[in-house]
DNA sequence: TAGGCCATGTAACCGGTTACATGATTAG
DNA sequence: CTAATCATGTAACCGGTTACATGGCCTA
């Protein structure tokens, strides 16, 4: 998935501009399962309006600057469709934290406290995100896709809570040779 | 996270070469929470034994061609040790699965079947990966992980199998304005 | 005999991030 | 008076993927 075919999915539900797609996808409800920044929107909004999958009129504001609003095209909405209907790439799931839990034997315990301590409020602030949403989208799914996400994660942040401890039994079980070199840090 | 502390985490964990980094990344028991490919493994190697981090040496094996092994050393057990301590950065989920459930009412319904669908299948595939998982790696975190892994995988399991109806209810709901387009399609 | 596995590596490419430039307005 | 928010955009950079090269062995 790349950001014009992101881009694309968002204007299909609603007109938008650059500054909300990227808030949507850092902040909002798209930022749980996608990334973007502006380097990437911007570029990837005037390439799809070069390509007539979009158009843009100039809104003003009083007080504020102008914002670009951008509208899918017909042609848009096919690319899109045509998108939709190809098999999609596999999600993918990056976790520092995980690697990091893998190593704990190598791990000071109070790393790992830390990290484990991080990740909870990581996870509790996902699920904040989810619960106190705004509406911030008018897209039928993403109700849906708010449970599914609460799913996954509550049950996350109960097996950290629960579990914890045995991780934590575990570390710096095989840091005692490296003791000298580790003081010397 | 980038391919040169993922090799540096392995490497703490087990003597090991970049054909099995690979393996353990993109079918092992990494693989959930981590990518890397052999355009990136080779080189990271290459650049951490420059830098002192590793040591390798050739083995011989009859039939298969020679394997390069790669052991820590001290400094490089130093370095991971430094990581370990860093705040890590933000787990990632980057879902195009959701993305496309955002959406489903424009999409057809039978490509939004196939898609839970393949999702289903995925998920099923990734939980049999660590139940069946050969101990293919000799770190005490490996289980914790293992199990981590199971509880979010499952739980969205059922997520998708209990509710797939209600998403299912709502595809091409949005469509009907653009049949005459799909139809020319 | 075709294809897959073992095993190492490189070069071209690409998608995306980071950091910057610009500038008005409002909240603390 | 400072910092943040609103808002758009660009250029340099970078990490990583894709695709290729090489070659022996084993299985269908």
């Amino acid at each position: 998935m790349n950001v014009r075919t992101l881009c694309l999915a968002i204007l299909n539900g609603m007109d938008s501009t650059g500054y909300e797609i990227r808030k949507l996808v850092s902040d909002g409800h798209f930022s749980h399962f996608i990334d973007a920044s502006y380097g990437s929107i911007y570029p990837a909004l005037n390439k799809l309006e070069q390509d007539g999958m979009v158009t843009s009129f100039e809104e003003q504001q009083d007080g504020k600057p102008n914002r670009k609003v951008y509208c899918v095209t017909d042609t848009g909405r096919l690319e899109f469709l045509n998108a939709l209907s190809q098999p999609a790439q596999k999600d993918k799931y990056k976790s520092p934290f995980l690697l990091l839990a893998m190593c704990a034997e190598l791990m000071h315990p109070a790393d790992l406290k830390r990290a484990i301590d991080k990740q909870i409020v990581e996870v509790r602030a996902e699920l904040t995100l989810i619960d106190t949403g705004v509406r911030d989208v008018d897209m039928k799914g993403a109700d849906w896709v708010a449970n599914y996400g609460r799913s996954c994660l509550s049950e996350g942040l109960k097996y950290l809570e629960q579990h914890r401890g045995e991780l934590e039994k575990i570390a710096g079980t095989s840091l005692k040779k490296l003791s000298a070199l580790t003081a010397a840090e």
